[in-house]
This record gives structure tokens, sequence and C-alpha cells, in this order.
DNA sequence: CAGCGTAATTTTGAATTCATAATTAAGTCA
DNA sequence: TGACTTAATTATGAATTCAAAATTACGCTG
């Protein structure tokens, strides 16, 4: 019955799967803060849609954890708590660690060929201190090696859980110190993935995102009691 | 566990949110069979409520790949295809590593006690080769070491994957000599929590796991092409 | 003028309505 | 008869409406 599926997508995104885009864009960049509630009234008329869909993916993006449904009381946008970093980034680095060893299975020469690419501007944008664009970049590696991996699952899963993650711009913070040693941690990991030596490269992802969850703990610790809004 | 649940709980869940787990129950036992059209119009009168919180569920499970959202087109029930066991087997079975890791880090003796009788049930229902029972008693135990891994995110994510992975009952297919090897995983697993040997724990559960996979794998290659349909 | 209770307003959750796309049925013509 | 068109029906996606809950505003009592 369907023998020639059309190769271009025609009526691409529907409504309400356009808005979690757009919402999950807004939530990560801030411009719907962290504790606040979602000002359903304005969204609606700012998309110029009606309630239905964006309700529709309000109920998405709270099972995916970025607002939090009160019954009666609308949907709020959850802040990055420390218990929930807590609980993150160790499954992030499982899930990391196994797109690291799938990557090394499947990856082409090209793909690799990328990510150097992409390693080499990192470290210029390092060395001019470059954060947005080091960060930028950065993710544009995890990316490609989660692509290389070539398990869907995994990239929706990782993908969640990164969102979630990138809640809070200042979780951005970093130490010269701490920036220095991400950056050593990186040399490794391509030169892993070039190897093609998966257990070694899912052990450095491990120990890249504990070393980013210690971090981004003492960052909220240091905030702790100082009051949360800038 | 949740001690004093019943005296509040007056209307606890929103409706969607009630939806969802009914749907998702109605689907893991092929109520809703798989590749079927989600009956819309059915499900609101047996439920008794509109549409609009139908809908919205319908987006959550979407977003969980328990049914596929085709515009203007409708739900779907999606099936449990070999590329999808593929995938997602090996990410199940990293986050079940975790979860042994952690779970030998909090796990208390009363605990460890709880799973030490239900894997004695478990070989019960094995000698007696009561499949049902044995699939039950599995399930609670890896809910078990789930829990006791105390990772409120780590247990979403499991189980939103699991979830997906029992779709299709026929999936309990077992041989005779698969489910000999299962009960001498299980005989290790045990062991392994009872000694808190994390990485131990993790690989017999990794090990498990794609003993599970390998298993489906091929009851699903088996059943190519002789027509999916009982 | 502070604290409390009540009424007005707003917001939320869900049902209903409406326009449009898809499916089915009917009809036409070779 | 059978393929193709076109009309009728149904289902879908989204806007609107409506009842109930929550929030705010107001006024009263002490």
């Amino acid at each position: 019955m369907m023998p020639a599926s059309p190769p271009q997508t025609i009526t691409r995104t529907s409504l309400h799967h356009e808005l979690v885009g757009r919402l999950q864009t807004l939530i990560i960049n801030a411009e719907l803060a962290p504790g606040t509630k979602v000002p359903e009234k304005l969204l609606t008329e700012q998309f110029g849609v009606s309630r239905t869909p964006l309700r529709e993916a309000l109920k998405v993006l709270a099972s995916d954890g970025l607002v939090r449904l009160e019954p009666n009381r609308g949907a709020w946008v959850t802040q990055v708590t420390l218990d929930e970093v807590q609980e993150v980034f160790p499954v992030l680095g499982a899930l990391e660690a196994l797109s690291g060893e799938l990557a090394c299975k499947h990856i082409t020469d090209a793909e690799i060929d990328a990510v150097r690419d992409l390693h080499d501007q990192m470290m210029r944008s390092y060395e001019t201190r470059d954060l947005n664009a080091y960060f930028t970049i950065n993710q544009q590696i995890h990316r490609a090696i989660l692509m290389a991996a070539r398990n869907g699952t995994l990239t929706t899963s990782c993908q969640a859980l990164s969102l979630r993650m990138q809640r809070a711009r200042y979780l951005a913070n970093m130490t010269e110190g701490r920036w220095a040693a991400a950056v050593q941690e990186h040399e490794k990991i391509l030169q892993h993935l070039v190897a093609r030596n998966g257990p070694k490269l899912a052990s450095t992802l491990l120990d890249h995102m504990e070393a980013k969850r210690l971090s981004v703990v003492r960052w909220l610790q240091s905030r702790e009691g100082k009051g949360d809004q800038p």
C-alpha cells in the first residue's frame, strides 16, 4: 500500500509538534525563566494559535520534565535543581558512554574527519576564550558522535536529558581550570575515536560527564543561599 | 511503598494523565493491537471523556513511541519492529547496568531481603513452568533494583523503554534453553547484589539484557515472512 | 488599619463546535 | 465489468465555548 513514500516531507509539522520545538527553545534559552509560570495567554497570541495545541505541547514538555503541571494551577517552567543534576548526569554519562562505544563500531572515515574539523574549531574557540562558540561546537561534537552510533532511540534519550540540563544558561559556568581540563578530555575523546577504541572512548566520555557533573554541582552549591536570581 | 496514600487523593490525576496510564495498559496488553489505528471515537465513549484530553494523552504517548501520529490520519499503535528491538535493548542494557551499579551503593539489607524473596518466588514459578508468574516477578525484581538505585530520572527512562518492549505479548516467547539460561543469570544477579558488587552486577545485567535481545531478535526473525497476525 | 470573609475576575480543564483533509460511496463512461 | 471522477460521509486538527477552580479585589468587622 505505500510503495513509493514521497521523499520530501509535505505537510511537515503539526501545530502542536511545532510548538513543542518552539517552547523547548524558549525554555533552554531561559526566555521562559525557570520557576516561572508558563504564560499561556501570552504565548497563544504570540504564536497566533489557540490554547488547544499549546496545551497539547505543554503535556509533552511535562513528560520530558521541562515543565511541571500543577492541577488547576497551570504549567510552570522547571528549575535545574542540585538533586536533578545529581540524577541526570550519571544517566547521561551511561548513555554517552554507549554512544561512544557504538560510534566506534559504525563511524565512517568521513565522519571522523568532520569531528576532527569540529575539534580543531573548538580548540581555536578555546584559545580565543570564546565561550559561546566553544559550547556550540562542543555540542556539535557530542551530537556527531551520537549520530555515528546509528541508534535513534539512544539519540532521542540523550537529547531529552541534555535539554533538561541546558535549561539554565548559567550552568555554562566554567572556571579556567575546568575549561583546560575539559579541553584535555576532548583531546582524548578525539584520539580514541580516531583509533576506534570503543571501550576507551566510552570510559573517557563517562569521565568527561562525571567531571562536568562535579563542576555544575560545585557551581550550584556555591550559589546556594545566595539567592538564585541574578 | 508509599505508606499512607489513601487519606486524601481526591481528584488526584488530571484527566489526560489518567488517560495516559489507561492507554499504556491497553497498548502493552495488546488490547489496542500493534499496527492498528487508535479508535478515538470508541475510546472517548468507553472512557466517557471528550476528544480533547484523549488527544492530549495521545501526544504524550507519541513522544514515548507507543503510538505514531500521522498528520490528518490519526494515531496508530506502533509495532515492535526488529530494528527497534536492536536499538532499544542496548540502551536499556546500559541503563540497567547503571541501575545495578547504583543499587549496590544504596540498597538496604531489608531491600535485599525483599529481592531475595522475589527471587525465590520466581524460581518456584520456573520450576512449575508458570510463565506468567515468572514474568511478573521478573519485572518486580528489575523494578526493585531500579528503585534501590535512588535515581528517579533513571527510573523514568528505564520504564519508558521497557514499556516499548512490552507492547507485544509474544515477545514473551522463551525456549526452554533460554529460560534455563535466564534463571542462571538471575542467580548471578542476586549473588552480586547481595555482595553489593556494583561492577559485576552491572556487567551481569548487561549480559542478561544482551541475551534477551538475542532471544527476541531470533523470535522476530523466525516470524518474518510468516505473516505477523496470529 | 490589620485580618478575615466574600464577591468579582481570571485562569484552567474539558466539552463542543467548526473548517478542512481524508476516506468511502456513488455514478459515469469506455 | 472495471477504472476513473466526483459527491457524500466521516475523521481530524484546531478554535471556541463553558463550568469549575483559583486568584485577586473589595469590603466588612473588630
